[in-house]
DNA sequence: GCATTTAATAATCAATTGGTCAATTAATAT
DNA sequence: ATATTAATTGACCAATTGATTATTAAATGC
């Protein structure tokens, strides 16, 4: 009752008629809110019924429901990537872990969000082929850069020199998951998160550099015995 | 095709009428296998189709489809909990760090399974209660523990002289995470992961319980700064 | 005020859903 | 062989699904 009528507030007009533009980002805004709270197999109808329209509206801006789900994806996974992370990760002018802390409070800002990790985590469970292609952004842009720069602090091979491998990139990937969990923990399963996420950062990344020379040289020496 | 022969091939029977124990146990089992690959919102009659048999004859083991989900998750959440865990990480006899890697390796053994940490995220997607239960578990007899043994080897005071508290938890959840975000990597994700999860468990331990004092050092003046 | 445009809806469709039940048929005892 | 038991199925139901279309009515220009 109280969402209706909210709806009907937050209208331009007492109840309908938005221009074209208007009414596809309200829907597409809607449709987020939504599924990412109930999944995507919930029906249109219900999805209408919430935002206070009628479900043939829906198909006027959206041709299907398969491409509702696409525009969905757009806003989630490509939207929420900031060009200016690698950079803080390269540069070699401040210490490795300030660049990791900053980088990972910007990173957290942007998607420690209710719809953002649950729609990752829906379009993951459905094996979309954007999902994976997310991961491999993650994977390249992100934790191969970290494993660069760290080798580079240890005076280890450059990535050129000596191709990255999976125990590196999983070894990295444990600091990354510090953070990624928490979010999950918080928006997933409803779990009591500290809010003092950046604390909770400068932790974990002080452990994690502390203890990343040891931790390489066990990984190459382990590579070594291979 | 193979798959349906394979069916016909691993009954008991060419073909079909087992003792309802046995049924059951197939239909569970299927419907594990079933849903924890396409979600719970998949139809019965494709569950059925998936299992070579009718859609009615599920009807006839379970009530309705939500009941055979509640057997399901019986079976991920309930079964799958390992009581000597508990006591692994309380044996003051050895060392924290030991204790922490037998621990890990046990617990990734037991949920590092497709089936598991799917059905998990689906329903925790859902908002299952089963699933939030399941979380404070971990969190009540495991998190705690963990904070409990290292205060102990810090020398700092005991839960019940100082109650644990939501920077504690969630700095011990960053050891967690570690090793759940790696599986939900490998089966959620469908990244390659490292089969080497043994040797990623120790570094990951051993980089945990090196920073530890610094790590609650800091946490405990932060607290006192509040 | 009136006609035109078009955003929005109600009615409807075929397919699919969870669930039921009478009919079938494989196994067992005799 | 034959009768009995009960595991399994096919046909069916009402409700719900994604999607379509003819109709309604709010805004705009004159």
């Amino acid at each position: 009752m109280s969402s209706q009528a909210r709806l009907q507030e937050t209208s331009a007009s007492p109840r309908r008629r938005l221009s074209p533009a208007e009414r596809q980002l309200f829907i597409l805004e809607g449709a987020i809110a939504y599924f990412s709270e109930f999944g995507f197999d919930r029906a249109t109808r219900d999805l209408a019924a919430h935002l206070g329209i009628s479900q043939s509206l829906i198909y006027r801006y959206f041709p299907s429901k398969s491409s509702l789900i696409d525009r969905i994806y757009d806003v989630v996974f490509i939207n929420r990537w900031n060009d200016s992370w690698e950079g803080t990760l390269a540069d070699r002018n401040r210490a490795l872990a300030e660049r990791l802390k900053d980088f990972y409070r910007d990173y957290n800002y942007s998607i420690n969000r209710n719809e953002v990790i649950r729609i990752s985590l829906y379009s993951a469970l459905r094996g979309e082929t954007i999902s994976t292609r997310y991961m491999d952004r993650i994977r390249e842009r992100l934790i191969d850069p970290i494993v660069a720069e760290l080798r580079h602090t240890l005076g280890l091979p450059s990535p050129e020199q000596l191709e990255i491998d999976l125990l590196e990139q999983d070894y990295v990937f444990g600091l990354h998951s510090t953070v990624i969990y928490a979010i999950i923990r918080r928006h997933v399963f409803n779990m009591p998160v500290s809010d003092d996420t950046d604390f909770l950062i400068d932790l974990h990344v002080d452990s994690f550099v502390a203890s990343a020379p040891q931790s390489f040289e066990r990984i190459l020496k382990r590579n070594a015995a291979k």
